[in-house]
DNA sequence: CTGGTATTTCGAGAATCATCGAAATGGAGA
DNA sequence: TCTCCATTTCGATGATTCTCGAAATACCAG
């Protein structure tokens, strides 16, 4: 489930042109992930500038790290994607012509609970 | 088609309590759309702020205008939405299990131009 | 043309956010 | 334990955004 203040959260987390090619980035790396320096170096932004904008990103809910070794590992969650796009589609068009629109299932529950049941 | 641009747009347009209730209001309003006077009330808004966040979403491609006499009636652009949803979720899983997900295809192409080509 | 209603524009103030260098932190290897 | 590397926190600055009353505009009915 999604309430209104998280769905503006994660929208606004998906609203800056860094973040957003940052989380695609992770969703197009799939349950492998990639480590903060990859990303970096991938998307061309300071490490500092990076490190906000992963923590914004991980304060929506819309990623998860987990350490490995030195670094760390960032990968999407896929399940707050499909909640998002879930609630902004929810009832649409009045119970018209619409699929329920699903998506990415995938294995992503490695390390953390991605059981946000609440 | 989506670039990250418009994305970027999109995605802040919706990123703002007024604007996601706003456009989650249109989405299930269906395709009959609704009067500005009628979402003022419904989302308890004054009329100035109503007006700008309704700008912001229109210049965002989200949501499309109509004259009805006196009354302004606005809809949701599903496309854009479903356009949107696929930019996010394009690629995913890297190719793993991700089913297209597709959405409300409504007839959203009354009055202005959908073709946003370039 | 005149009156009236629906909606938008204007303007200013308050609040939030993005950026990035430098310094601090946390874990791993020797 | 000591050192090194990856990453995060701190702090200040500049830019953008939200809010809403009052005035202007657009349109329709009579």
């Amino acid at each position: 489930m999604v309430d209104a203040s998280s769905a503006v959260g994660a929208l606004g987390a998906l609203a800056q042109e860094h973040r957003l090619a940052l989380f695609r980035l992770l969703v197009q790396a799939g349950a492998d992930g990639m480590p903060a320096g990859a990303i970096a170096g991938a998307l061309g932004v300071p490490n500092s500038s990076l490190s906000f904008h992963l923590a914004h990103l991980t304060r929506a809910g819309l990623i998860g790290q987990e350490r490995r070794s030195r670094s760390l590992i960032y990968r999407a969650n896929y399940a707050a994607m499909n909640d998002l796009v879930g609630y902004l589609m929810e009832n649409c068009c009045s119970g018209a012509a619409c699929a329920p629109a699903k998506a990415c299932g995938a294995e992503a529950a490695p390390t953390q609970a991605k059981r946000k049941s609440a």
